[in-house]
DNA sequence: TCAAAAGTGTTGAGTCTACACCCATGT
DNA sequence: ACATGGGTGTAGACTCAACACTTTTGA
């Protein structure tokens, strides 16, 4: 340490020459994975809604790629950290601010982009239903695409729909020795970029920081159902679980209210809050 | 899609008029922070040898901070992924092929490096004792630092020393939208660049992925006895188990081989695998 | 002989799962 | 009245920490 504080004055020298725009950069994006339960309408009487997991597409208004639904993002700002910039473009794209703003992973491949070398830092974001949208939005055309992904051994499907639009994609799931789950798309050209394996990455994840309920309530309102709470967790993990003993494991996670929720047809529901 | 592909002509042309160059790019590096299992010599009559976690860093041979240790690490090249410049930086660094490289978050403060924007892609490398050290390392001196991370309440105490070299960080972990923990150093000056909060972070990230003791088995050769499995488990978590337990919890994980380990003074000890 | 580590057995506390069962409601 | 979800109780299986105990060795 000492001989390196007798040096400052040369060091002082040294940052004065050096012109960082000698050197090879590359290009630095972020992209957002944001989701989102989307609670499908019918019978409301007796019967609880169903849930269903989304996540933000937007159509994309330049090249490359002009007109595929992509994952929103966008590059990385002179004065902002790589954090900021995934809040700025979630910000700006769903008018919301996201509850919750999780790194998932960093995407280089030197293929990924047909503009050069852009490397990607992929955010994984989750958008409450129950806070209201800023004014102030993007004019992207921007939508909710339900999202199912199943496996069989090795092989996962990633299913993006909304209405008649269809995303499907297929993947590899890899062991490396980089130990975090990874995935190879196999069929190219289902969604841009590498926007598959990035989707895949962030379901991963979201499934596995799910375990402790935590990522769970940034889904909900302040107050909320067990059932409500329960069916975010069947939703996400695409599991079903008894209610039984759901209410007991939570139990210490959670806090009772006073409220109740009345008028569905059966025994009202007491409202809990996060512990 | 359809849409997208009728325009692929259009997308050629506005991909031949794009030049990267005019925006603006950061630089980006990667960081490295090895860790090896380092055996305490001692007694070795009847008596195990103790063990300590270690990381490694090297001293800076240019400004900024010239003379001081540094975590390992280099610029990102043009024609390799982050993992790659990882992988190629420990190797150069360390003279051997890491058993596991793992992703630990990327730092992008605008202030952290003096030579201006400069983002890190910190990675978490594991150096197996057990493996030999290549030729061809790079002539920069490298030491393991012996490491501890102890805490009282969100203050945490990181403490790197090899022989009359002591370097001490005093961090407070943070809880944000972004999950992953994060801490921000308090007395500054202490290690270079943000190293001290990259460190905490690994080591962080470190103990939470032993639990399921997938990382554990890159500490260790191919055949090690329960005591020695054990042993890396205490150190790295820095706690004490009981032997009784532990051989039953990690049954699962282990195969038996029909060796073992004599000449301790003591009942020789069956040598077991990963399964 | 004996200290040290290797390894097995056991007990009691706690947890988890499945399922039976009652409660409260609005149409 | 009754179907539906809200909510509690409980027996048996399973898991886990603590600790007593036996085995094997080399100086």
């Amino acid at each position: 340490m000492e001989d390196y504080k007798s040096q400052l004055s040369d060091e002082k020298a040294f940052l004065s020459g050096y012109n960082i725009e000698e050197y090879d950069r590359p290009s630095v994006t972020t992209d957002i994975v944001a989701f989102r339960i989307r609670t499908e309408d019918g019978d409301t009487y007796r019967h609880n809604s169903k849930n269903s997991l989304s996540v933000l597409l937007v159509k994309r208004g330049e090249y490359p790629f002009k007109g595929a639904w992509a994952l929103p993002g966008g590059f990385l700002r002179k004065t902002e950290t790589v954090e900021e910039c995934a809040y700025r473009e979630i910000k700006e794209e769903t008018g919301v601010l996201p509850v919750s703003l999780m790194p998932v992973g960093v995407f280089s491949q030197l293929d990924r982009d047909p503009r050069g070398r852009i490397i990607s830092n992929a955010y994984l974001s989750i958008i409450s239903d129950f806070i209201k949208p800023e004014a102030g939005t993007d004019a992207v055309e921007a939508r909710w695409f339900n999202l199912s992904f199943d496996y069989e051994g090795d092989i996962y499907n990633l299913k993006l729909s909304d209405d008649d639009i269809v995303i499907s994609v297929k993947l590899k799931r890899l062991k490396t020795i980089f130990k975090k789950t990874d995935f190879e798309v196999m069929d190219k050209n289902s969604l841009v970029f590498d926007h598959g394996r990035i989707i895949a990455t962030a379901i991963t994840l979201l499934r596995d920081s799910s375990k402790d309920y935590d990522l769970i309530f940034d889904f909900l309102p302040e107050k909320f159902t067990l059932t409500a709470f329960q069916s975010v967790v069947e939703t996400i993990m695409n599991i079903s679980l008894t209610p039984a003993n759901f209410r007991r494991k939570v139990s210490e996670f959670v806090e009772e209210t006073d409220e109740f929720v009345t008028g569905a047809g059966h025994r009202p529901a007491k409202l809990f809050k996060r512990k």
